[in-house]
DNA sequence: GCCGTTTTCGGCCCGACTGTTTTCAGTCG
């Protein structure tokens, strides 16, 4: 069970506990539990008791169950609330705009105890009878209810990559003398998937993990797998067909005659050379200047992080001492700014104190840098959130909305317009605010918003985080259009998210992102030349 | 339940917004 997993628990824990009225303050200290626990990179259940009570937030209560989870996968008291909380009421909990104490009205004042009946409810006007519940509102949980019944039987990329590198491990275990390989979608890199793809070239024998459930084949009774078995002479054509793409793609071979045939031979014969899945779905791979794409290894430098200054979990120098393990150039610091008190944001003395720690720092290690930066809110008016005299002494800003995210596309046009033309945003960062799998994010007219990065001179971020991957990929060639750099940035809370750059990698080669477009393949001393160039 | 140069009790991240009220509870980031 991984960290995040392991502080659902004790969030739904925290959930559970207010809907049934427990002591606020024991429920607290579980919900404090899920924030501390969630961005934790050390895995908590290789650490011993006495590790895991060394964090801060964690006392001998939820550490105990941390040590009950490594034995039964669960915790007793979870598993109490559990069973006497209606498994459609802990579905309600997930809908956003419903907290624990609607929740429990929704509940025990009309009865009801899953999303169908909610939804039901809904659409009789019922909701808005009870006290404190209004029209918005219950329009807010429709149209939630149809997001999550949308995105049901969906998983985010990194989910299906941890169960695609245990089953081809346990696979090529049981059939040593087998081709196994993964495609589909996974392969192509999609950022959300419905399973996961196996090719092999004979038939196979199957480990205990995979098991049928209702009809449906699933890793572990939850992750859909579909197996396809092909002969070692097709194995070349049928992984180009199993592995997909556009229909343009497709339907430039003739699957029937390239038998025998590798898959590079296949594609370097018909497009003269070889496509790498995650360009396959475009629709004329002829023009693609793959060499051209951005890879891991073109990024020079790391930007936009977050340290325990704000709410990331490792020093400056330790997240500063990882990205000169990585062998990147330099490292950009941007906490948050002082309105995000939720996310202990810099107010102006501390912001000097890590300005005076970054000087050390540099003075230190004369070859590798870091800058001084801000993930700076935008406030509801589109303003920022320090006056000029301070926006004027970073080295570089980006400019983020975090709160007051619900927005018709007018309000939300006007203050990302007003936050780009401010002279001092380098960087619009995240700029839908989605959640993949959770939050639509505000509608964002892309057009308008690309065009005013063009006339104000603003690298629009990618942001790599597997939940966000915001900006889209999809509009990453009208970027490019209009001259308007990407950003591929982990917006990192501890050491080892700095590496989910490599998904805004998968991201950006699915949209075309070219090596010249993206900002952070500069090194050091272009990039330095970029910051005092201004706006 | 957790924490501590306000440490063994007493207070807990916190400000803003929204939709609902009739002066504020609930939710979010």
């Amino acid at each position: 069970m991984t960290n995040k997993e392991i502080a659902a628990l004790f969030n739904e824990l925290a959930t559970m506990m207010e809907i049934h009225g427990e002591n606020e303050f024991k429920i607290k200290t579980y919900a404090n539990a899920y924030l501390t626990l969630r961005k934790l990179d050390q895995p908590l259940l290789e650490q011993s008791k006495e590790e895991n009570m060394m964090i801060k937030g964690i006392g001998s209560s939820v550490a105990d169950k941390i040590e009950e989870i490594k034995k039964t996968n669960t915790f007793q008291v979870y598993e109490e609330f559990k069973n006497k909380t209606p498994k459609g009421v802990r579905d309600i909990i997930k809908i956003k705009g419903l907290g624990p104490k609607k929740v429990k009205t929704i509940w025990r004042e009309l009865e009801i105890e899953s999303l169908g009946e909610l939804l039901y409810a809904c659409q009789e006007n019922r909701l808005v009878t009870l006290k404190g519940f209004g029209v918005k509102i219950q329009n807010e949980v429709i149209s939630n209810i149809e997001f999550l019944n949308e995105n049901t039987d969906s998983f985010l990329y990194p989910q299906i990559e941890k169960v695609e590198q245990e089953l081809i491990k346990e696979l090529k275990s049981l059939n040593p003398n087998t081709r196994i390989e993964s495609t589909g979608a996974f392969r192509r890199h999609l950022q959300i998937l419905e399973g996961l793809d196996i090719l092999a070239d004979s038939s196979l024998i199957l480990p205990n993990s995979i098991a049928q459930v209702n009809g449906k084949i699933l890793f572990n009774e939850r992750v859909p797998i579909n197996f396809h078995y092909t002969s070692p002479e097709e194995f070349g054509s049928k992984w180009i067909e199993t592995t997909g793409g556009s229909n343009k793609f497709l339907a430039k071979i003739d699957f029937k005659k390239e038998a025998s045939r590798t898959e590079s031979e296949i594609l370097i014969d018909v497009f003269g050379k070889f496509i790498p899945a995650e360009c396959r779905d475009n629709e004329d791979v002829q023009k693609l200047n793959i060499e051209a794409l951005v890879t891991h290894s073109d990024l020079k430098g790391i930007i936009h992080n977050h340290s325990t200054y704000s709410d990331g979990i490792y020093s400056l120098r330790d997240m500063t001492m990882e990205c000169m393990r990585l062998n990147y150039e330099y490292f950009v610091i941007s906490d948050h700014s002082k309105t995000a008190s939720y996310a202990n944001g810099l107010n102006i003395d501390r912001l000097y104190t890590q300005w005076n720690e970054i000087d050390s720092i540099n003075k230190e290690f004369p070859s590798f840098k870091v800058f001084k930066s801000i993930e700076s809110d935008i406030l509801s008016n589109g303003d920022l959130d320090y006056d000029d005299e301070i926006l004027g002494k970073f080295d570089l800003v980006i400019a983020s909305i975090h709160q007051n995210l619900n927005m018709d596309l007018d309000k939300a046009m006007i203050r990302l317009i007003k936050a780009v033309e401010n002279p001092f945003t380098r960087i619009l960062g995240h700029p839908t605010g989605r959640l993949l799998l959770s939050r639509k994010g505000y509608p964002v007219d892309f057009i308008k918003l690309i065009d005013a990065c063009a006339a104000n001179n603003v690298v629009i971020e990618l942001n790599s985080n597997p939940y966000r991957l915001d900006m889209d990929y999809s509009h990453i060639d009208y970027a490019q259009e209009k001259g308007v750099l990407i950003s591929i940035n982990p917006d990192a809370h501890n050491l080892l998210a700095i590496q989910d750059v490599k998904y805004g990698i998968m991201a950006a080669r699915r949209g075309n992102l070219q090596k010249s477009n993206c900002l952070n393949t500069m090194n050091l001393a272009e990039f330095e030349t970029w910051i005092s160039s201004k706006k």
